[in-house]
DNA sequence: CTTTCTCTGTTTTGTC
DNA sequence: GGACAAAACAGAGAAA
DNA sequence: CTTTCTCTGTTTTGTC
DNA sequence: GGACAAAACAGAGAAA
C-alpha cells in the first residue's frame, strides 16, 4: 500500500497521524482509564494555522488555471496553545455499533439503496425539477436545494465586479512561514536563529510610527526568492528552549556569519527603539544568531498607488453543457443531493457543464442543473455544504470566490507572499507591515488605538466609546 | 506595548508573523521585484491542521463553562506542502489608498455614521421588525437577516435531539499531536524518535486486517496521561534530515533505552507484516530511537458498546432577556447587522438574553431579537456570517453545534484525545485506530476497499462501480 | 481570558 | 404505511 | 495530481 | 435624489 519512496518521505516528514497511536480501550477497563481523563491539562486543543498561497500567471483560461493551480508550495506552522480546562460532556455513547464494526466482527451494514427525489419543497417554482435532471447528472449530484423566496430587487444584478476571478478558502494565515534557507549543516541553529529573526522583526515593527520605513523593513531575509529549498521549522517550547541552550553552550562554531546585512549595531539600535519593556540583552544575542543564517533583501517601497481599473471581460461563463461519460449512470437514483456546480468544487473553474444560465440583470453565471440555477436566483449559494442566502445577487457572484482556490490579491510588500481573496483582508494585512494603527478611540480619556477594524469595533461595542477613526 | 514577559514568551515561541518581514515594494522598482515572483516554487501555500479539544466537566452551567473553556492545551502541527505553480492574477491594485493611509500620511477616512435600518426585504412578515429592536440591542447587532419563505413542513419541529449541547467548529484534526515527553535534555532526539514512532504506528496500522488487535495498538506511547509537559515538534525537511544525520553519527549516547515496551524483535515482526514495499532496515533503526523517548500505555479495549439513551433535559433555554448596560447606546443606529444570538458567539451558551422563543412544534430555542427568531423559523441560521438555510427545522437546532466550542464526543481509544461534534466523524475516526476498511467495491474485478464513506463514494462516482458495502 | 489578525456578508462612502 | 432518532452517506475540503 | 481523514447538510435505516 | 463600485465595517473566529 505504501511505496518505498513514500515510506521514506513519510519517515522524513513525520506524516504519521497523531491519533493513530492511541490504544483501544478495554470495555471493562474503561473506568480506570477515564479517571485520568479529568485532568485539566490534557493535550487536547490543537490549533494550526493554515495557508494556501498564490499562483502567478495571468489567466483568463480556466484550463490553464487547473493545470497550474496545484503545484504550489505550502508551508506550515505550529504553535502551542495554552490549555483549556477539561470539560467533558459525555452525552453520547453511540460508539457501540461502530466499535463492533471496526473490531473485526464487522458486518455489512448498508448497501447503497435508491434515494428518492423527494427533496424539493413546495412553495416555489422549484418543485420537481429534480427529476428531470437525473438523466444528465452523472458524476455530480443534484443539490437538495432549499427553495426560498426572497430575492433582493433593489441592487439585484448588474455585472460581476472586478474580482470575480479571485477565489479560494483558507483559514488562518500564519505570518511568516515563507522562509528559505541556504542548505547548510547546522539546520538546528538556523531554525533557532530564524525564530529570533522573526522576533526582531516584530520588535522593529512595534516601534512607534515607522517614521523611517527603512527600519521597519530591515528584516526581509528568509523569503524564498528562487529555487532554493525552503526551511520551515516549528518546534515545541521544549525543543526550542533546549536547542537554544545547546547553542549557547556548545556550538558557536556552527554559525555562519557574514550573510546578514543587519549588523549587531543596527540590531541594538532597533532594540532600543522598542518599548522599554523589551530586553535588549536577548535581542543582542539574537543579532549574533542572525548572522549565521539569513540573507536580507533591501527595502523597497509601495509598488503602486494608482488604482487600476480592469475592463472586466464579461465572458466568464462560456458554459458548454457537457455530458460526462455514462459510468455513473446506475446511480442516477441518487439524484437528490446538491450537485455543486462543478466549477465550484475544489477551486476549479469548470464552467463547461453550465447549461442553465442566469438571466438576471447583468448576471452571467450558469449552472449544470436547473436546481442550481433556481437556488442561484434565490441568492442561495448552490454549493453543496454551503447553502447560504444573501441579500444581494451581486454579492452572491462575489461569494463564489469562497469556494475557489484562486487568491489573486497579493501583499505589495516585497518578499511577502501573502495572498488574499478579499481586498479588505489585504488592506488590513498591510498594516502588519507598516505597523499602522489607524483606529483611534475618540472617547475623551481613552486614547486606545487599533490596527484592525474588528478590534476597534469590539472596543466600541464593549465600552460604548465613540467611533471616530483617525490616523494611527 | 509589549511586556517583558510577553516578549520572552514570543521569543521563545516564535510568534512573529511571517509576512511581517517583507519589505515595502518601491513603486518604481516593482518591476524588478515582480520578475522574481513568477517562479513556480514560491513558498506560498501553507496549510496547517487545526484542532481544538475537549473540556472535561459536566456542566449545565454556562457560567462555569465560560470560566473553564479557555484553559486547554492546544497543540500544533506543521507540514510542508508541495508547491503550487505560481499564478499571479494582478487584478486589483487597490493598495493605493491603504498604502497612503498606512504610510504615515494617513487621514481619517470615515466616522461611524448612522446605519439606516433599510435592510429588511419585503415579501415576508419580517418587514420592519428591525426598528423596534434598536432600543434593546446594545452590545449586539441586529442581523440584517434575510427573510425568505421556505419553511419545511413535514418534519419541521419536535424536540431537540440529544446532541443539542455539543458544539463548535474546527478545521482539520491532525492525527497524533497529543504526544508527551518526559523532560529531558536531548529533546532533539526525542523529536526525531517521535517521528519514527509515528511512522511505525502507521506501518502497523497498515497491516492487512488487524486480526490481532494487540498488534495494532502496540504504539500508544506519546499520549499525555497527566500533568506532564507536552512535546510538540514539527520541523522542516531539512531540520529533520539533519537531525537524523547527526543522531546517527554522533549521539547514540543520548538515547534512553528501557522505556519502550516495543522490543526490536516486535518491531521487526511488525515491519515484516507491512506491505513489501516498506523498508525494515529503516524501521529497525526506528526501534532503537523508540527506546530513547517513549513511554507506552497498555492496550485497552472498546470501552462501551451499549448505546446510552440520554433523557434530554428539555430546558436548554431559560432565556431571561437581559438589558445590558447602556454604554453602546449611541451606536444603536447601527441596527442593521445580524445580532448573533450571543449564545452562539464564540462557543458560549449564553441564553440569558433570549427573549424570543420559538413556538414551533417541540422547538425550545429562543433568541435575543425578533429578527433572529424569524430567521430561525425560516430554518435560516441567524449567526452572523452563517445565514445557511436548511431543509429541516430540527436540523437547524443541531446545526447550532457548528457555532459552539463544545466537543462532547470523545474517541474511545485509550490515550486518544480526539473529540468530535458529530457522531459520524467519530465513527469514521475510530477506523483510523482499528485500520478497518469497511467499504468494499462490489464491482466484479475491482476489489478496492475504503476506510471512509467519502472515498468510497468518490470511487463510485468516478468509476461508476457498484455500491455494496461489506466488511473490510 | 487576552491580543493579533484573516475571512466574509453587509453597510457606508464616493463618484457620477 | 407513519413518525422519529440513529446511522450513514456524499459531498466539500483540509492536510500531507 | 493523490491519499487520508474530518465536517456537515441531507438521506437512509431501523424501530416502534 | 439615484445607481453603482470601492471601501470599510462588524462581526465570527482562528491562532497564539
Amino acid at each position: 500500500m505504501i511505496s518505498p519512496a513514500e515510506y521514506s518521505r513519510q519517515l522524513q516528514f513525520n506524516r504519521v497521524p497523531k491519533s493513530k497511536q492511541a490504544e483501544w480501550i478495554e470495555r471493562e477497563d474503561a473506568a480506570s482509564d477515564d479517571s485520568l481523563e479529568d485532568y485539566p491539562h490534557r493535550l487536547q486543543h490543537k490549533k494550526i494555522p493554515n495557508i494556501k498561497q498564490p499562483k502567478c500567471i495571468e489567466s483568463e483560461d480556466p484550463v490553464l488555471d487547473n493545470l497550474l493551480e496545484k503545484s504550489t508550495h505550502r508551508l506550515h506552522h505550529q504553535r502551542i496553545l495554552k490549555s483549556k480546562q477539561a470539560k467533558c460532556v459525555e452525552r453520547e455513547d453511540a460508539v457501540s455499533d461502530d466499535l463492533l464494526e471496526d473490531s473485526s466482527h464487522m458486518l455489512p451494514r448498508r448497501s447503497q439503496k435508491s434515494k428518492q427525489a423527494k427533496w424539493m419543497v413546495r412553495e416555489d417554482a422549484v418543485s420537481d425539477d429534480s427529476l428531470e435532471d437525473n438523466s444528465r447528472q452523472l458524476y455530480q449530484r443534484i443539490p437538495k436545494s432549499k427553495p426560498s423566496k426572497w430575492i433582493e430587487r433593489e441592487d439585484a444584478v448588474s455585472d460581476d465586479s472586478l474580482e470575480d476571478n479571485s477565489h479560494q478558502q483558507h483559514k488562518r494565515i500564519p505570518r511568516d512561514k515563507q522562509s528559505k534557507c541556504t542548505e547548510m549543516e547546522d539546520t538546528v541553529f538556523y531554525d533557532s536563529a530564524e525564530d529570533k529573526i522573526r522576533q526582531f522583526r516584530r520588535i522593529a515593527r512595534k516601534r512607534a510610527n515607522f517614521t523611517e520605513r527603512e527600519d521597519a523593513v530591515l528584516y526581509d531575509l528568509l523569503e524564498n526568492k528562487s529555487h532554493r529549498r525552503h526551511c520551515r521549522t516549528l518546534r515545541s517550547k521544549q525543543l526550542r528552549t533546549e536547542t537554544l541552550r545547546k547553542m549557547k553552550r556548545e556550538t558557536p562554531s556552527h554559525m555562519k556569519p557574514g550573510k546578514s546585512r543587519l549588523t549587531k549595531q543596527e540590531t541594538s539600535r532597533l532594540v532600543k527603539q522598542v518599548t522599554s519593556r523589551q530586553h535588549s540583552v536577548k535581542s543582542d544575542q539574537n543579532a549574533k544568531l542572525f548572522d549565521s543564517v539569513v540573507e536580507q533583501e533591501l527595502e523597497g517601497g509601495p509598488s503602486t498607488r494608482l488604482r487600476k481599473r480592469i475592463p472586466k471581460p464579461q465572458k466568464e461563463f462560456e458554459t458548454k453543457p457537457k455530458e460526462k461519460n455514462q459510468a455513473a449512470k446506475k446511480k442516477v437514483k441518487n439524484a437528490s443531493v446538491v450537485k455543486a456546480p462543478a466549477g465550484l468544487n475544489n477551486a476549479k473553474i469548470k464552467d463547461e457543464e453550465a447549461g442553465y444560465h442566469c438571466d438576471m440583470d447583468g448576471c452571467t453565471m450558469s449552472f449544470g442543473t436547473k436546481q442550481e440555477l433556481v437556488l442561484h436566483k434565490k441568492n442561495i449559494c448552490p454549493v453543496k455544504g454551503c447553502g447560504k442566502k444573501f441579500f444581494s445577487h451581486k454579492y452572491l457572484v462575489q461569494h463564489r470566490r469562497v469556494h475557489l482556490d484562486d487568491r489573486p490579491l497579493k501583499c505589495p510588500w516585497k518578499g511577502c507572499k501573502m495572498t488574499f481573496k478579499w481586498a479588505w483582508a489585504r488592506t488590513e494585512h498591510i498594516r502588519v507591515h507598516t505597523g499602522a494603527r489607524p483606529y483611534v478611540c475618540a472617547e475623551p480619556g481613552c486614547g486606545q488605538t487599533f490596527r484592525f477594524v474588528s478590534d476597534f469595533s469590539r472596543h466600541k461595542r464593549k465600552t460604548g466609546h465613540s467611533a471616530k477613526k483617525s490616523r494611527g
